[in-house]
DNA sequence: CGGATTTGACCTGCGC
DNA sequence: GCGCAGGTCAAATCCG
């Protein structure tokens, strides 16, 4: 069984409520009319005290992923929190701001209230996110495929057995910025995470496996070799050891098998939503027995996934950007590492005032860290001139760690 | 040439 | 026990 540590280490994917960092949607820019998608994003559990993520249940469940942060689900929770939450304020005003800011464009006014009344329930956004004991057996569709299902999910528990099968929310039902954007149009890909994290009660699935599941908007351009079939790609190498058609679906399921370390069991699969064709649904079984590795391991355990980034970049420039990127993201890391060591992030600064100097230093370094990641992110830039479409791009900015076409954003 | 992908065969678990 | 479907293996092939 390799090092395979065993089905116990992997939890369920379903918790009755509360939830957990991975619970990171950076979905925008979708439209629902559906206002009583609140995002709780005071509960970023980079900017929270620890004591307060505990008390939402955080960690209380011996999450083996929360050990090994999948990176994939790591920087999607860095980019939220660095792009959108650096801007703390104590005042309500301001967390109307942060609201609106989240998605990057639109203000919604009786945001901030909506804001307050979530922070004090119990139900935060994390109940909210997508959750879903996943079998391959016997779950008849992916999470993805149950868009329908986004109302009665939207506490992401139901009432009998307190656990709903496969509550996935597509990002229309999570968004904050209801009522902006052309109705029910998904212009930038919804992330819906399921996590681990997210469980209260372990559950045996098909094979004794406990699976993590990620529904992510699937890329268009093609990056692979044949098949045209496009994985996002996470800092983890993964090499692809299978494929078979999946019964009932017209999409094939790949196998990918960690590639970052020898002897390392990690296993996904991606497949292709059956219902929403244009939705990634990967699947995480077994853990990595390893740290996740450096931007310079993930770069090199990828290349056939990176054809031809050039981009119209001279080589040297791009040599300096991926050492850049490389410096960048293991800077960032070890500030994560940090944070996690000492269970309270390190930037959290409460003390900091709004109008103090320091508060203004801070968020200018901020600013310059954001900018820098963003043009790490998107080395072409940004060509569009209009300011919404700038403003979304930035919000993808977790995407662009997928590795997606810029132009992508616009196919759902 | 080394490493990644493809693909058919084989293995295994589950439902009937 | 049998059949089905998902998961894995490994040889062939491809690509940088």
């Amino acid at each position: 069984m390799e090092n395979y540590r065993g089905e116990g280490d992997l939890n369920d994917i379903v918790r009755a409520s509360g939830g957990g960092p991975l619970s990171c949607v950076t979905s925008h820019g979708s439209a629902t009319v559906h206002t009583s998608g609140r995002q709780q994003f005071p509960s970023d559990p980079l900017n929270l005290p620890s004591s307060a993520v505990e008390g939402h249940g955080f960690n209380a469940f011996g999450d083996p992923f929360s050990s090994i942060r999948d990176p994939l689900l790591h920087e999607l929770h860095m980019a939220a929190g660095s792009t959108h939450f650096s801007r703390r304020s104590p005042n309500s005003a301001d967390h109307h701001r942060i609201a609106s800011n989240f998605h990057g464009s639109t203000t919604i006014v009786g945001q901030s209230k909506l804001f307050e009344e979530d922070t004090r329930s119990p139900c935060n956004i994390f109940s909210r996110i997508q959750i879903s004991p996943v079998s391959s057996r016997k779950l008849p569709v992916s999470p993805c495929d149950l868009p329908t299902m986004a109302a009665s999910a939207t506490t992401g528990v139901s009432g009998r057995g307190g656990i709903k099968a496969a509550a996935v929310l597509p990002s229309d039902m999570i968004n904050a910025n209801t009522i902006s954007k052309s109705s029910l149009t998904v212009k930038t890909g919804p992330v819906q995470i399921s996590s681990p994290r997210n469980l209260g009660i372990k559950k045996r699935l098909g094979k004794s496996q406990v699976k993590k599941v990620v529904c992510v908007p699937a890329p268009a351009a093609a990056n692979s070799r044949s098949s045209g079939e496009v994985v996002p790609s996470d800092l983890w190498a993964w090499r692809k050891y299978g494929q078979k058609p999946i019964k009932g679906s017209p999409y094939p399921r790949g196998y990918y098998r960690c590639s970052s370390s020898k002897g390392c069991s990690a296993r996904k699969h991606v497949e292709r939503s059956r219902t929403e064709p244009n939705m990634l649904v990967i699947t995480y079984t077994r853990e990595h027995n390893h740290p996740w590795p450096t931007q310079r391991n993930a770069l090199a355990g990828s290349t056939r996934s990176h054809p031809s980034k050039t981009n119209n970049a001279s080589s040297a420039s791009k040599d300096e950007e991926l050492k850049k990127e490389s410096q960048d993201m293991e800077k960032q890391q070890e500030m994560d590492d940090a944070e996690f060591a000492q269970g309270i992030p390190q930037n959290y600064s409460p003390a900091l005032l709004p109008g103090s100097q320091q508060a203004e230093d801070f968020f200018a370094e901020l600013d310059e860290i954001e900018t820098d990641r963003i043009n790490l992110l998107f080395p072409q830039g940004f060509s569009g001139t209009d300011q919404e479409e700038q403003e979304e791009k930035k919000t993808m900015v977790p995407f662009g760690l997928f590795d997606w076409p810029e132009n992508d954003t616009a196919t759902f």
